[in-house]
DNA sequence: CTCGTTTTGTTCTCACGTTCACAAACTCCT
DNA sequence: AGGAGTTTGTGAACGTGAGAACAAAACGAG
């Protein structure tokens, strides 16, 4: 590795980058599971489902971790993505509206082996309290202050309909939070410093239908 | 509409605006339920979370529906949105995969009002066979073929395990299928000519601990 | 009818992301 | 030790996307 002062800490990966850096984790898990120790950038890229520049260059911007001529060791570049994520200690997780998607989520058994870790469920309706979802005890929405103060959280997981998805963001941030996956079919305003992810189901389909409508109007060979 | 010859209907529009206009579509719908009839492109673009300029030029590649010095008519460019996006009819849809995420997925109501209509819920495990979900028979995943088959199917969700992804996907295809949304966690291999488009918590989970990282990190000021 | 105001559609420039292609560096074989 | 064969890391070219800025077009007031 070139010298690196204190100072330049934080060198910059593009976004495209880290976006990928998860995918490359999971290859790499998959590869040492099966026993694989050393592999080259063009396995890892076919595991991966990239490229192998594109692999080779994602790669450079966390350091030199590679051997010419032999590949890289897996395990120590799985732990060197690991660390630059910043999965390598269990990020303590809250989920906030325990639907049927909530529940979902929370039994997802992912969290854990990936370095997340569900410390509380949340949600308004009280028919839903003191009932046990995946062995934790859902609890009212209006805990989310204490338990985020008590457990130091950061990231806040959002499964609520649109309607309320805004007041919960609201309430998050408030409460300290600044990294929010939104589930809700909705666009959430939140101050600046504050990471906003959205998953959404409708866009992914609706993407999907225009391609596949492309592909009938053109095909009529 | 401007005069268009049966030679030039592909036009093709960037993937980024592609993947934007859902979210217009669903704003336009936010204002025309509050009665709104007429709209800026400011304005707009704020309700769905973008700078103007970028809107403008996304509308722009659909065609010139706007009018300079009034803006958009809402029920006019949604429509146009949708017809351009494909889902101006319902599209068929089958869910394989009957889980704690396929439930969810089947009970989701946005399908229906968003243009896609869950045509059969399918599972390899008989224990789940005859039950109903959302008030839909759930089948065997045998049936495949014969559903995609009689209901013209193009889109296939799957939620199961990451193992049984790839057997899946590769049933769907060989079935007809040629859009195929991927609830789970693992790179799918599909010949060229089939879409896939992958969500996945464990990812969005990880870009989101990058970035608190980095904050956590930086902040000792 | 003309002028000022508003707002779209589009052009231009810059930044970002992807891919190619190759030098540098390592291993293995003779 | 030296040369052949691999594979990484990166510079350079190319393509795509974002944002600023402005001309063109519509409306309304007088």
């Amino acid at each position: 590795m070139t010298a690196r002062t204190p100072t330049d800490a934080v060198r910059d990966i593009p976004e495209a980058t880290v976006a990928r850096l998860p995918v490359y984790l999971r290859a790499l898990t998959a590869l040492g599971d099966q026993g694989i120790t050393t592999c080259s950038s063009e396995a890892l890229a076919t595991a991966a489902g990239v490229n192998s520049a594109k692999l080779r260059k994602d790669l450079s911007y966390l350091g030199s971790y590679g051997t010419r001529g032999v590949g890289y060791d897996v395990d120590y570049l799985r732990y060197q993505i690991a660390r630059e994520i910043g999965v390598t200690q269990d990020w303590p997780v809250v989920i906030v509206g325990i639907g049927n998607l909530g529940h979902a989520l929370a039994n997802f058994s992912g969290f854990r082996s990936r370095g997340f870790r569900v410390v509380a469920l949340l949600d308004a309706d009280q028919a839903l309290h003191e009932q046990q979802v995946a062995g934790i005890v859902v609890r009212p929405f209006d805990d989310l202050e204490q338990i985020v103060r008590e457990n130091d959280v950061a990231i806040g997981v959002i499964s609520v309909p649109a309607f309320a998805a805004q007041d919960v963001a609201d309430r998050m941030v408030a409460a300290g939070i600044s990294s929010i996956l939104n589930f809700a079919p909705t666009v959430l305003s939140v101050p600046p410093g504050v990471d906003v992810r959205k998953v959404d189901l409708s866009i992914e389909l609706q993407i999907l239908a225009y391609h596949e409508q492309r592909k009938a109007h053109g095909e009529p060979v």
